[in-house]
DNA sequence: TATTGTTATACTCTATAACTATA
DNA sequence: TATAGTTATAGAGTATAACAATA
């Protein structure tokens, strides 16, 4: 060892692979929302828009409250959020007068799009230093755990309140 | 298509790649603080404990904060619930007597064993229906992410506060 | 009586700012 | 004057519990 100790010691920290998903996780996450802030929402409020944009397209808050593992009152200020924007609108329900039919509206079909579109931007930082192959087969592993560990498709556990 | 309409449909909701790690990524780090709980532990302790018991062995709550991304009066908080376990001593700091110098103590190095013994139980959980070589080509794939983009080794992004 | 959506409240976690003791 | 660590306070985010309308 021919280095001096002058120069200070270069950190030796050993980590698991579990730590890594989830370190990587956690900065693409952060960095989502970072991106998202240019068009004023919040990762939780792109989760439920990708949600009502996808089939079925109509489905009453307590039916989405336990989709995502949310709790009904905390979706509520979710979704006033998003109404407040017009991004969705509460129908009121003919078979069921106590509850509300969410549904998309245009102009949260278009902000959806421009989600994804941030989510493109998003992929080409994270992963562009991977080539194709790598890339594929990351997905493949990746969407297999997802798949093993029982993770609805679309749900985050950030979701998920802390009572269960 | 002979499925009768009585039968929910499916939900057909895509994700990109950045959602699956960043899913994944949460539900890693959600169980391991589950089971940490089990030694009444965080995963934010525990990142503490990882770097005091890596080299170089001691260093101020300045370098820690810095070098954690985080802001010093958490950090303060943080370091009287390890400290208060025994677990890390704050020694005075000969050359400056306005900071101090923090170090494992053997309880604090027996702690954190047992700490990596459940990162195993952890990775067993999370892994284990993927093949040897798939999970090391998972592993070298996330290593080289986390290498680009500049992510530190056993520094968690939750540590990170959000103005910066 | 039970359930849907809502509101009000409490609690936890984190950021900001003021403070002390040293330098 | 500036810095290390600390404490006090404020703010954001989330959980709990009570509520009105409807079943």
């Amino acid at each position: 060892m021919n280095t001096p100790n002058v120069i200070p010691v270069e950190p030796e920290v050993k980590v698991g692979l579990s730590f890594l998903v989830s370190q990587v996780g956690a900065y693409a996450a952060n960095t989502f929302s970072d991106l998202l802030r240019t068009i004023d929402l919040t990762p939780q409020h792109v989760g439920i828009l990708r949600i009502l944009a996808s089939k079925p397209h109509e489905l009453t808050q307590t039916a989405l409250a336990n989709r995502l593992s949310v709790l009904p009152s905390r979706l509520v200020a979710l979704l006033d959020e998003i109404e407040a924007r017009g991004l969705l609108e509460r129908k009121p329900n003919e078979e069921d007068r106590r509850s509300k039919v969410l549904r998309i509206t245009k102009k949260g079909e278009k902000t959806f799009l421009r989600a994804e579109m941030i989510t493109r931007t998003l992929e080409t930082q994270l992963f562009s230093t991977l080539s194709e192959t790598e890339r594929a087969k990351l997905s493949a592993t990746m969407k297999k755990l997802a798949d093993n560990l029982g993770l609805a498709p679309g749900v985050h556990p950030a979701y998920r309140n802390h009572n269960q």
